[in-house]
DNA sequence: GCCAACATGTAATCAGTTACATGATTCG
DNA sequence: CGAATCATGTAACTGATTACATGTTGGC
């Protein structure tokens, strides 16, 4: 859901400047912006979360009927909604695979939002992703024995090709230390880039 | 959708050897089994996907009365199915985030059943991925050019603060870049493994 | 007799995509 | 007058998750 967390984080930004109703949001996800290079919405799927985020409290809408135009609806984000946006923005992703699409939303808004806490929220990404590496690394380990294990007695005991299995095993592994690895370089590189 | 390939292929692999019912394919995703390092699949949606597998033609379905057990139902891949097999094991996937699950499911199945077109899937996949790099690499030249461009002119001309979109752009391209490049590293370092 | 393992599902819910429905205003 | 833009949604469908429903057999 990190698509309801840029909505709060958008209404946010555009704060007494943009009055925030749905087609407005939905622009920032046009091509060509920088939000569309990291996640996708339709203007289907918009509406339904901010009926969402208003039934959490975390919006509050009001019906803006002007001449001149089509009668629209204006949110506003809430204290609570607020909250919840700041927690968000202070909290890591705990998995490697949330980088590339929920930590890239985060980083976009603490940039624009509180540029001053994103070197604490890099650094305690780096510490989240620096455990699971380590835990990769254990059972990589682990794994590892294992083979060693199987490769030493050469006998089928019948519980299939699981020499095979750990081969296996330890590709899984690496691959996802990797990926860790390469995350764990970029949040360096952006951390040097923010200065 | 690799659940439903990773069905096919555990059908294929216990042919004639395993029978082939719901219950036994669930068993192949239970904890410390390789696939369920990849890939959860709970017996709902497992049945469901069997279903699935029936009405595209791919997999028959037989009931099997038998005393001393409870009635199952045994699948068997039928030659339209094994085609389908066949064709997915040989394709690479189209992005690299689908190097984690997809990929990963079709080694798995590619080592048991057909270990010598792996050299050739490896290959493949690679090509697949160095294209995807050298066009993450290109929309990375053009993105600097462009915070070239606006660092130049310093006159807000009303556009938003384009610079830092392209920053935060350049972030984007150059996760992608090093996810990508950790993908290739390891798809080089299974290509060596394999032998 | 009871519990674990065998065996197959349904139901409810949630998330997401695609396409369509609706209607106003502005500009050429 | 027609097309583009503004503006808000619904409907239909696909996919996935979780939990529950149902009943058998074999071992302690």
């Amino acid at each position: 859901m990190p698509a309801e967390h840029a909505l709060l984080g958008l209404l946010a930004m555009g704060e007494a400047a943009r009055p925030g109703h749905g087609y407005d949001l939905a622009r920032e996800f046009a091509a060509g912006k920088p939000l569309a290079a990291v996640l996708r919405l339709e203007p289907g799927m918009l509406y339904h979360h901010l009926k969402k985020l208003a039934r959490a409290g975390w919006v509050e809408a009001v019906d803006d009927v002007a001449g001149g135009r089509p009668p629209r609806r204006l949110h506003r984000l809430t204290a609570t909604g607020r909250a919840e946006l700041d927690r968000w923005l202070a909290a890591p992703v705990g998995h490697t695979r949330e980088i590339r699409l929920e930590f890239l939303v985060k980083l976009y808004f603490a940039r624009g939002l509180a540029p001053e806490r994103l070197p604490r929220l890099l650094a305690e990404q780096r510490a989240v992703l620096d455990r699971l590496l380590a835990s990769l690394d254990e059972q990589r380990a682990r794994a590892g024995r294992d083979a060693g294990d199987e490769a030493a007695d050469e006998s089928d005991d019948g519980t299939g090709d699981a020499a095979g299995d750990s081969a296996y095993l330890r590709l899984v592994l690496d691959l996802r230390a990797a990926q860790t690895r390469a995350a764990l370089a970029w949040l360096d590189a952006v951390a040097d880039a923010i200065g």
